[in-house]
Order: C-alpha cells, then structure tokens, then sequence
DNA sequence: CGAAATAGAGTAAACGTTTACTTCAATCGA
DNA sequence: TCGATTGAAGTAAACGTTTACTCTATTTCG
C-alpha cells in the first residue's frame, strides 16, 4: 500500500497536522526544523498526497472534462492540444471524451463527469442540444462552448463568425476577379457550420452584384474529404461555368483537390478553390490550399481561459469572437 | 450544493446504509418498497454518487492517464480514440496528458497521476526514459506502451515491428522492379522508429542482393512534413540514379510529394514513393500515397485491452505485434 | 517579575461513501 | 410454544486528507 500522511507523521514522530501544514506550506503553525524532519520522512518513504481525499474535502478535484465528436480528428486535435496547455499550466487534469456524435453517448458521459465532479466543462463542435444543455446546468460548473455556440441557450462560446469567414473567403474569390462561384457546403442543417457559412457566401454575392444562378450551392451530409469527392463530382457533371470553388472545408477542400487531379482538371489554373479551417492538409495539399484559417490552437486555449475565469469567478464570462483571415497559398488564381 | 446520500436517505426515512445497497445493487439487504422509496427520493433530489468519496472508499478511481507527445497529431489522436473507446466501454475515464516531448512535462505529469491514483497508464510514441520508467514502477500501477518499446525495461507494448515492416515496404518496392532506391528517414538515433526501419530497408536491400552504394538513406531531425521536403531536395540535389523512395512516416511521404510537384518531378511516372503509417493524409495525397499501414485504432485499442487485463489480474500481460500491411494506392509505379 | 501575547504542535471533526456488525421482528421447524 | 433462522434495516468505523480548536511552552513588555 502507498504511504499515507499517517505514515509520513509517524515516521517524523510529528502529528498529521503538522504534515498536512508542511505540505500545503500554510504560511504558519510549524518550525524549519520540523519541516526538515518532515520533508526528509516524505523523502524516505517516496509520499504522494492522495488527491481524491484531498478533493473530498476541498471539494475540488482540479479536473475538467473535454468533449468533442470524433469528427474529422485533425481538427479536434488541435483544439484539445490548446486546452490541455492552458489546464496544464493551471494544474488542472483533463478527461477527454469522445462523444462520437452520439447522443446517448455524450449524456452517459456528463453523467460521468458530473459524478466524477469535474470543475468545468469544455464542450466542442457539435450542436448543443437541450438534453445537453439540460445535463450540464444540472451538473452546476461552468460549461464554454469551443467551435460551436447556442442562440437557445446561454453558454458562453469562442469561435470565429462562420458566416463571416466565409463572406470573407468569397469576397476574397470575387476580388480576385471570379464572377462564377460556386460553394461546396457541408450539412445545410447544421445551423452552426453549415446555414452560417452558405448564408456568407450568399450575401458576399449580392454584395458584390453577382447572381445566384451563375454561383450554385452543392451541399453535402457532413464536411469529409469524400463529401468533398462527391460533391466536386456533382459540379462538374453539372457543367456550370464556375471559375472557383468556395468549400466549406479543408477537407471537402482537399476531396475536391483530388477529384480534380483524377479528371485532369488544373488547379488553380482551370479552377480556383479555397478551403475552410486551415488544417494541417491545406498545407500539404498539391496545390497549397488557400483557405480561411481558424485558430484552432487558439481558440482551444481561449475556451480553457474562459472557462477558467469562470471557475474562479462563478459568473459566465464573455463569448470570444476569433479572428480569422485569408491565407493565401496556390490553389487560387487571379483573373485578369 | 449538490445533495449527497445523507439527503436521499433523510427524504426517504432510510438510513444512508439502506440507500448505498440499493445503489450498488447489493443483491441483499432491503425490500422492494424501500427500493421504489429510495428511488423516487433519488430522482426527486437528482443525486448523482460522489465518484471522489466512492473513489477514496474504495481505492478505486475508475480512470487511466494516457501520456502522449504532440509529435505528428493524427498519429496520436487515432491511437488516443482507440484507447478512449475500450475505456468508455469498461466504464473509466481518461486522463489526457500531452507531454509536448519535453521531460520535465512527462514527469509532472506522471507525479500528478500518480496523485490523482489512476488505476493505470498508456504511454505512447516516445522513448522510455529511466526517469520515466521509474516514475511508473513507483506508481505500482500496470503500464503498457503503445506505438513504442523499451529492451531495457519490461513493459509490455503494442506496436508494429518496425524493422519487418521497413523491410516489407522495401521488398515490395523491389518488387515492383524498382532496383535503386533512396530511404527518406527520421532521426537515425530514434531507437524506435528510426534505426529499425533504416535496418530493414538495408535487410531487403541486401537479401535482394541490391548493392548500398545505389541505394542511400537519408535522414533528417524528425519524422515531420517539414523534414520529408528537405530531404527530398537533398535527395534531388545529389542526383543519385533512383527509381524509388522509401519514406519513413507518410508526412515525409507527402513533403516529397510536394516538393516533387514543384520541381515538376511526376509521381509515379518518373519516381516512385512508398510511405509509412497509413494517415488520413495519405488517402488524401495526390497522387493517392502507397504505404505501409499500422492499425493505429487497432492499436490504441489493444493497449487498452492489454491494460485492463493487467488491471484486473495484477500481471503485466503479453505485448503484442500488430500486423501491418502494404495499401496500394497509386504513388509506385510497377516498372518493366 | 508576572501576565499577556505568540508560536509550535496536537486533537478531533468533517468530507461522502461503503460495509462489517448489530438489532429487531417475523417466520420456521420440531 | 419456543428457540433458531432469516431478512430488513440501522450504527458506526473506515478511507486520507484539511482545518478549527485547543494546549503548552516560550517570548514580550510594563
């Protein structure tokens, strides 16, 4: 068995008190001498606080849970990478979970977290439904929103204004002189990926004068590469006139990229197509895609110092609007 | 505050022993009718179990740590869902530590578990240090390795061999008829996956009776995108006679891919590429990367399995060989 | 010099469970 | 009928900490 504080007192012939003192170095209440004698019996004996008794009765477990749907690992890696460091710096633990887009499995692991009494909770990219948010008020701790956000339900969220980015990302096509455009969206549905970034891309039309007819929207189940193939092949096979693709997504991006190659078409030189997130790929892809970053990193650590704040606080804090912007790579030709 | 046993079994006029059975389905020790009672009372007050007072009772925290370097996330992040299902399965939670490679994190980290009193640990793509290995064998908990081994110190491990599986994208590259052939490798002093797989392609050369001169290897710092580019101009620049690179992880594969465009070099046409590892990327590449697979779910998963077993039987348990296999794609070109 | 202040250290309750042990009433068998 | 058995339910100790409270010896200061 692990030496306990019992252990440690015993073996420095001090009380448990005065360890407990020693070790949480309370400012007063024992001499150096005893702390030598102290820190040389937890020394010997190799002592590690139990930190589930100490957060039985602090009533704090220095823990947070993370949720993410499995959904295309890159982008959720990153995202977790940038709450693991800032939980880290603040000496807190993160439970990772997976909720692989399944309700039933995100409720058994609220439960979970809430029995495990987590302090807070970082949900991402995934809609939140009531069942959810029902769960995550009754856990009582601060809950933010990372890459997803509620009209309905008051979290507060970090991530970057889809319908902004990509109104950003086809002004940027039409600056560069296409009149054709056409958008190769994800989920339609989605209210929070998918209506934001198709209703973007609308008005950045009308704004610049363009007509919808020439500038088609393909809209797919989800935001996969093979989405990605699909939908570049329904394009094509429409025949529209389009000089560039908006894809609401590297990877549907990327899928396109592909299909592309395989029918011998030129990219950018016959077509022009800019992504959406600013993964790893869109770095690696033949061509460099460009696309409109997300900082994912950011926005990961963004959340946990939001979240944070609201531990210490016990009141909301406010959503974080990202920053996005245009990252320009080879996969967009300038016309004339 | 959150109601705790006390409140259930005071709403319930039950003391809190009656209510703890019933919880725990002790198949004795209470009727019927104060089981409907308890219930209600549990529903009505919304309990949830301590899991933190539960934990210190009964030395059982039902959680794992999984210590992971941010090296290359799509690798990572496949095996961490691998492990993560088995774990959701057998009702643990993790606790996700990403160690950035850098030991002094590695080593919090392993202090903090052990704190927390996890019931056991993965540790994944690094090299075990000394340091490291008896951080673990002072916790006295079961550790399994996964993605990587260590001769010095037994624990046991789930990986590909990666000297055979070298060899065998080596072979096959032959195979194919390619007779001059360049390896693009990570760091030669990783004693994991560097000097192994250099080992197995100089093993196929020579039991193909393929002279060295004719077929160099060149190595880089690390196993990433940016290394694979590099190394591909060196490989250009020397202009040795080859027909055919083995490339030591897939994103060496896609950097040569890529500077391979740019230097307008055709793949497969003029040169053929084989990768390691079977990433999402590769599917992705252009053209469609040739690789070596490693069932990295299949492999976060056996870790997890092999960890749980050793949980329960309080032995280390077997390590295990995973299989790996040759996915053609379309970046070798089968010469004459 | 003696009372008050202070510093060092110990005692024990509390955190929310589980569980061995006990109590009590009802049922059973002879 | 009565002791033995059984089943339901309660009591209290234990898990490993923290911390309010207490005690004692020493220092301080008028």
């Amino acid at each position: 068995m692990k030496p306990t504080i019992k252990d440690v007192a015993k073996h420095a012939n001090v009380s448990i008190a005065t360890v407990s003192r020693i070790l949480n170095h309370t400012s007063v209440g024992y001499s150096a001498k005893t702390e030598k004698l102290v820190m040389e019996a937890v020394k010997e004996l190799d002592y590690r606080p139990n930190a589930v008794a100490r957060g039985l009765i602090n009533n704090k477990t220095q823990t947070i849970g993370v949720l993410f749907p499995d959904v295309s690992g890159m982008l959720t890696s990153e995202l977790l990478y940038g709450v693991e460091e800032v939980a880290h710096r603040l000496g807190h633990s993160v439970i990772f979970c997976n909720t692989s887009s399944s309700g039933k499995k995100t409720l058994d692991y609220l439960q979970l977290l809430s029995e495990k009494r987590v302090e807070g909770i970082i949900f991402g990219s995934s809609v939140l439904t009531e069942a959810y948010y029902e769960a995550i008020v009754a856990m009582n701790v601060p809950a933010v929103l990372v890459s997803t956000k509620s009209k309905k339900y008051q979290l507060p969220y970090v991530k970057v204004d889809d319908k902004d980015a990509a109104y950003t990302a086809t002004a940027y096509l039409i600056q560069q002189g296409h009149r054709r455009i056409a958008m190769l969206s994800g989920n339609p549905e989605d209210s929070v990926a998918g209506k934001p970034r198709i209703d973007g891309f609308k008005e950045a039309l009308r704004d610049y004068g363009l007509k919808g007819e020439d500038s088609p929207v393909y809209a797919a189940e989800g935001f996969s590469y093979e989405d990605g193939r699909s939908l570049f092949a329904r394009l094509i096979e429409a025949a529209t006139g389009v000089t560039a693709v908006f894809a609401a997504s590297d990877e549907i991006a990327v899928g396109a990229l592909s299909t592309a190659y395989q029918m011998n078409i030129r990219v950018p030189t016959e077509l022009s197509i800019i992504g959406y997130d600013n993964l790893k790929i869109s770095e690696m892809a033949i061509p460099p895609l460009t696309t409109v970053e997300q900082p994912l990193w950011e926005m990961g650590k963004k959340a946990a110092e939001l979240l944070f704040e609201g531990m210490e606080t016990g009141t909301p804090g406010k959503s974080i609007i990202m920053p996005h912007r245009i990252i320009e790579r080879q996969s967009v030709k300038q016309l004339v």
